[in-house]
DNA sequence: GCACAGATTTTGAGCGCTCAAACATTTCGG
DNA sequence: CCGAAATGTTTGAGCGCTCAAAATCTGTGC
């Protein structure tokens, strides 16, 4: 059996404008950013998620898990702060397995440098072209593609998952 | 000076569900179809775009364009499908210096297989999670977006360039 | 014709991401 | 306690993308 579910005209047209207006938008935020901070979006959200934790501080684990991201690309993207000097590694206290990162000074700096022009570009390139409406729309689109996404973390092999709500 | 305009709650929270559920619907989008077609969305738009051509064939420039993808991007990706068997490159009849890439009788034959697939994964992880409404609104948004993106190519260099609209 | 600016495409280096595998440590069952 | 499973993190190979530079060809002015 094929697929008997093609995406009408209406929704052909929302998809592309989708895939390509939201590459568009980040793709620039992501140059504008490497050029004003020499650093891609996802490394200035690894920095901005260590500011706000108390101490400057994170678990490893935990930062992956917030930022969506793999144990592996965590720890790559560490590493490459850590030569650049944004980022230090710590042993965890309570688990010596565990690894804490923490954000130096001069990474707190480079952020706090970095931040206005990320906003900045968040503003004019997305915000300013929506009015207050499209805003809320946005969130409630995203909210509801998002949740079912990160609640079922993905087929690690081969296995199709349903979740037959029993009762 | 420094940034005036930060985002507002209701801004933040729109910024945050779009980061993480586009990202999210992305993520899971090109694992699928790596698993099922073995190759990342970017191959299969591809793959699209020749096969929506007459003759199944296109001017590299003209797919790159099409793709919003850079000359580079795309012709490391064709020699990629090359070796894949799917695309292969003819010379340019009417201009030496260019090349067509043109779409293999097993390139269709990939992309008919994948394409239901992903259709089904575009729909089950985007479209049935939104109303009607919700599709043209994500419609209008990234209209909205994507177009002032793409007229200005970008900063090529260190150029800031406001667009004072006189009058 | 010929040099020279412009257009089209390719190439190679560098980087970030993914995946699978390794490693180190904790937790649990007997 | 001891070995096995589970957990937290790192490592290395492979791939796709970006950027700058090269290679190839077209068109124009002289």
């Amino acid at each position: 059996m094929d697929s008997p579910r093609w995406l009408d005209d209406e929704e052909q047209q929302a998809w592309r404008a989708f895939l390509f207006g939201g590459r568009l938008l980040m793709n620039r935020l992501d140059r504008e950013l490497q050029a004003s901070a020499g650093m891609p979006v996802a490394y200035y959200e690894v920095l901005v998620g260590l500011s706000e934790s108390p101490g400057r501080a994170m678990r490893m684990s935990e930062l992956a898990r917030r930022a969506e991201s793999s144990p592996s690309r965590l720890s790559h993207a560490v590493a490459r702060l850590e030569e650049l000097g944004w980022v230090r590694r710590e042993a965890c206290p309570t688990d010596r397995r565990g690894a804490v990162a923490v954000l130096t000074d001069e990474g707190f700096r480079v952020l706090e440098a970095a931040a206005a022009g990320h906003v900045e570009g968040i503003r004019s390139h997305l915000f300013d072209r929506l009015s207050r409406e499209q805003v809320a729309q946005l969130r409630e689109i995203f909210e509801a593609v998002g949740r079912p996404l990160s609640d079922e973390p993905g087929p690690p092999c081969d296995e199709d998952q349903d979740q037959s709500c029993p009762g």
